[in-house]
DNA sequence: AGCACGATTAACT
DNA sequence: GTTAATCGTGCTC
């Protein structure tokens, strides 16, 4: 199957965070491919607009930290930060470098390596293992060794592929997760994205 | 140096 | 529905 490509990414955050679902997210892990079916994602802060529940405009008066400075490098690389003392959050950054701009994957549908996501969510029955950004990063083993990774190089050990046929009719769209004390109208932009129906949706 | 809080999860009542 | 876990980050003093 194909790799998307930085084309793919060098757009809004809000269009790839839509054209994301269906794809499939692959893990090289031990050599083997652990990947899962993207059924949901949330866009932050698209193009040059405003939005305060981005990390890369919260921080700083909007310039780089430590910390964000991958999500206003070139498009088609991860970003990958630790929260709430104990997760890892895997992001996708879009849009052109300067922008902080990236996706959330927040759900995926297991697809292959399944005994291997069962290892790292262990006594977890399967539809826990993916169902959540921080369940899907230790499902994957995704750290923040991954940080700044290029998805788009061949030698990476995470890439997205097209693997076309996506069965869910309907792309639903709401506002995003846990954002807290986000002002609005961040707070309640519908900048989150799933396939409907879908039993890995995380809410 | 100290502090509040987080793009969450799991285990409670 | 409520809350503990757990620590890096960025802001304030």
């Amino acid at each position: 199957m194909e790799r998307l490509e930085v084309t793919f990414f060098a757009r809004g955050a809000n269009s790839v965070a839509a054209e994301l679902l269906g794809k499939l997210l692959v893990r090289l892990l031990d050599g083997k491919r652990v990947s899962g079916r993207i059924v949901e994602t949330e866009a932050y802060c698209d193009a040059d607009e405003p939005d305060l529940a981005c990390h890369g405009d919260r921080a700083n008066n909007g310039l780089p930290t430590p910390r964000t400075e991958v999500m206003f490098g070139p498009p088609g690389h991860a970003y990958v930060y630790f929260t709430y003392g104990m997760h890892w959050m895997f992001n996708v950054v879009t849009g052109e470098v300067g922008q902080a701009n990236a996706v959330l994957i927040r759900a995926l549908e297991p697809v292959e390596g399944e005994h291997m996501m069962a290892n790292n969510r262990l006594n977890r029955p399967r539809e826990l293992w993916t169902n959540g950004p921080a369940k899907l990063a230790q499902a994957l083993a995704i750290n923040g060794s991954f940080n700044g990774l290029n998805l788009c190089n061949d030698r990476s050990l995470i890439w997205i592929e097209d693997i076309g046929h996506t069965p869910e009719r309907t792309i639903a769209i709401g506002p995003r997760i846990g954002l807290g004390k986000t002002p609005e109208p961040w707070l309640s932009i519908p900048w989150r994205y799933w396939l409907e129906g879908n039993k890995f949706v995380s809410i």
